[in-house]
DNA sequence: ACAAAAGTGTTGGTACTACACCCATGT
DNA sequence: ACATGGGTGTAGTACCAACACTTTTGT
């Protein structure tokens, strides 16, 4: 999870440094660069882990499929930018992102330089669709075929880096939960697991591991309409969790 | 279900974009902020991992700790100013470099906007040294006491987030042995994991489970001095993992 | 001969994998 | 009554952790 940021009211303090009257700096001399951030933004939905692109809008590269992206401002902290992105697509905040990797290359972006800082970022797919499709136009695809695509710059080398990080977090923060919506069957989360990690998953083994940890509440209720039977919903308990973490317990799929 | 939502059409989705800017360069208008990298250099000798850093020179921390850093310049990658970051202040090039994270909050350095990208690198203590002292001033410094260095701005945290990386990496990619002499003993490889990881591993389990992998050639010499029986060296043959990895081997400690 | 570090095997427990059948229910 | 997906247990194996004594050799 990202860190959240020193109150601004630092600025006050700071001020005096920032003073043009100031004695001269280490920095002085020294030239400025573009930033942005860029996002992977993840959606489960189906059988499958999805990623949020839009077509580009610029040559070289217009109607290439691009992450979502925006410049880091000078009194933005770059994870703010990054969130920032992320609400302005999707309409979403408090959603949960890391930072991935920054890109430096001089020639990456053949119009300017800029310097790139990935984030992924986990989201719930269902409440994003109407602003989504009305505002933006940006669509979900399933990675399985993001390396077909044509993607802008460095973007499918951050989606890799991104899928990557995803792939190992997973397996020891609980993660993948905030892609799920607050009930989901044990059918969902294992193959949402399946998905992100690129492999099956015995049916079984996965359900025994995960229900051992005791982080699930199962609840009366049963999933309608996709079988006879039915399958109990599950609800991921937050509280808990932090409650075993703090004794120690690791979380491991 | 949600499978079937249906995909914008490129032409409406680039419409929308059009509404919101108009300029043929994205970037145009946007403004630069100076990019650094810092570098977390590792070093071991002794049985503990060290760090180096200097004296900072500047106001408001002036006589703090600092690990070492240098401005990203317009015609420089960042992982090549990480590198001539090193180079500079070792003499050493061709050096094992990972990134580790990005800072980019707006007040982490008082006087001025700077995002910074920390990097660790790797390397082999005892040929720096002679460099190290005469020219830089820099010293090597115990990581179990950088805790309690007063360091500038947020080195500490760099430092931390590095630390935690190479502990995660050092143990599924074989990069251990960067930090040590071509030839070295079992107690050597040891005490290295052991300050590395920062707990203590069983001697015989250990050196099973690195031998059981094939990667060291055992020596015919010993080392002299240290001890009556004399232990013997070992050396890494990293063409022979290279073979092993492509084959599907995975590193583990 | 002794001190000091090097080197070496076995055992018990735990956790993972593989695998197939009965259950509940809507039509 | 039957078709459909849901739910459950066991046995074999591989790996890991714990643990202590003998060997070598310089003084």
């Amino acid at each position: 999870m990202l860190d959240s940021f020193p109150a601004r009211s630092a600025s006050s303090a700071i001020a005096q440094f920032r003073d043009a009257s100031a004695s001269p700096h280490y920095h002085q001399g020294e030239v400025g660069l573009l930033n942005s951030v860029d996002c992977v933004i993840f959606g489960f939905y189906g059988t499958e882990l999805h990623v949020l692109l839009h077509r580009f809008l610029y040559d070289p590269f217009k109607g290439y499929w691009a992450l979502l992206g925006g410049f880091v401002h000078p009194e933005e902290n770059i994870d703010d930018a990054a969130r920032n992105t992320v609400e302005r697509l999707t309409g979403l905040d408090n959603v949960y992102m890391e930072q991935v990797y920054t890109f430096g290359a001089v020639y990456r972006v053949p119009t300017e330089r800029v310097i790139t800082t990935c984030y992924y970022a986990l989201i719930e797919v269902e409440p994003t669709l109407p602003k989504l499709s009305h505002e933006y136009g940006a669509t979900w695809h399933p990675i399985s075929q993001i390396p077909q695509l044509d993607l802008v710059y460095d973007h499918l080398q951050m989606f890799q880096k991104a899928l990557e990080q995803l792939r190992r977090k997973v397996r020891y923060q609980p993660i993948g939960f905030e892609l799920l919506p607050d009930k989901f069957t044990m059918l969902e989360l294992r193959n949402l697991y399946e998905s992100i990690l690129g492999r099956p998953l015995d049916k079984r083994n996965f359900s025994k591991k995960i229900l051992n940890m005791n982080l699930l509440q199962k609840l009366k209720e049963k999933q309608k309409g996709t079988s006879r039977r039915g399958a109990y919903y599950f609800r991921f308990d937050e509280k808990r969790y932090q409650e075993l973490a703090a004794k120690g317990f690791l979380f491991e799929i």
